[in-house]
DNA sequence: GCAGTATCTAGTCAGTGACAAGTTGATGGT
DNA sequence: ACCATCAACTTGTCACTGACTAGATACTGC
């Protein structure tokens, strides 16, 4: 940013840099990521980002941490499923980077304590989502249910899959209607043999 | 495999390689595969593989080739949509590797035509699966629900997201009784406000 | 048995992650 | 006012990787 510094400290060089790892994620993938691309970007030497990441693995566990924390606030407060199926949705797409990072666990150092904690904090909210149904045999498996269908959805629109059935509708919207056409029956309730 | 070859050619490289390439995937990701790695676990030199794949992309868009093929192959031939979802899912734990690299975009040359042939074969088994149900009113978006549903559920199992819901059932196993429990009504058909 | 081609080897280059050791600057205690 | 301590950053280096080039070797059709 600073066009040439002056200072020997950068000031900011971690959220600097996770920045800046956003948007080469969200333009051409994790595969793509350089910590010395990142150094480079934020002006600084090469070994720079390693004393706020450790490796490369620790800037990537920092950036699905982040994205477990945004997701689980993005759910917390709406009582209905359908509508938390839908926010699921809205933090994938405004949100590409971190939600592929997410689930992506050979990219992450799965014991991290903060990514666990994280976790667990969005982890809660989804299933406080299936808490308040009324009349549901069995709540954790209609959780599962929920859960796939809007990750399958998100991650079907991130991957490209679905582009021509979205046409120019956005994808949160789409799935509002694909789950009215699931929960009021018209779906065949049961396909045969 | 063979100790100590004494052929200059190794016989049967392409193959050894995708093996060994899937085997690695499956173990620790797309991220840690190696070209020189397989070429030594082949027995060959560093830049042998590259004469059949030409670079780590290609290799990569050989192996989502195979994988398309693979779950249309797995696909065909299944009368009704609910067993198609199964089947689904069950290749995305038999074939994990493929899976896995098949819906990660920026790790392959997308334009790719024997890729985008193999894409659409897949691609017409899915739609097959919805084309004989009854009274479907959008049949397109019928079909990207019941995708986004197995998919979702296949990504979450694979990445290790639902182990504890599953205990020791096969993903298979939990995934029809889940589609159980939407088609037979006993999830709410509406929860509003 | 010969030409042409597919397969594989050997050598090289730039880029990368990780690590070690040193430099700079900020902070807080006395 | 001083200094110890620590965080933030730099410089230098190593092993490894993907990609490229040129050349050696084996197979195949004729």
């Amino acid at each position: 940013m600073s066009p040439s510094r002056k200072t020997y400290h950068h000031g900011d060089l971690r959220q600097s840099v996770l920045a800046a790892a956003l948007d080469v994620i969200a333009a051409e993938g994790p595969g793509a990521l350089s910590l010395r691309d990142l150094a480079r970007r934020a002006g600084v030497s090469h070994a720079a980002p390693a004393h706020h990441f450790k490796d490369r693995t620790g800037l990537l566990t920092a950036i699905a941490t982040e994205g477990y924390d945004l997701l689980a606030a993005a759910l917390a407060g709406t009582p209905e499923l359908r509508e938390r199926g839908v926010r699921y949705v809205r933090f994938a797409t405004e949100h590409p980077a971190h939600f592929q990072v997410m689930f992506q666990p050979d990219l992450l150092r799965a014991d991290d304590p903060e990514l666990l904690a994280a976790k667990e904090r969005a982890s809660a909210e989804l299933r406080a989502g299936v808490a308040g149904l009324p009349d549901v045999p069995d709540a954790r498996t209609a959780g599962i249910a929920a859960w796939s269908l809007a990750h399958g959805f998100a991650t079907l629109v991130l991957t490209g899959n679905i582009e021509a059935a979205l046409g120019d509708r956005e994808p949160e919207d789409y799935f509002r209607s694909l789950t009215g056409l699931l929960f009021t029956g018209q779906l065949p309730q049961k396909d045969r043999s």
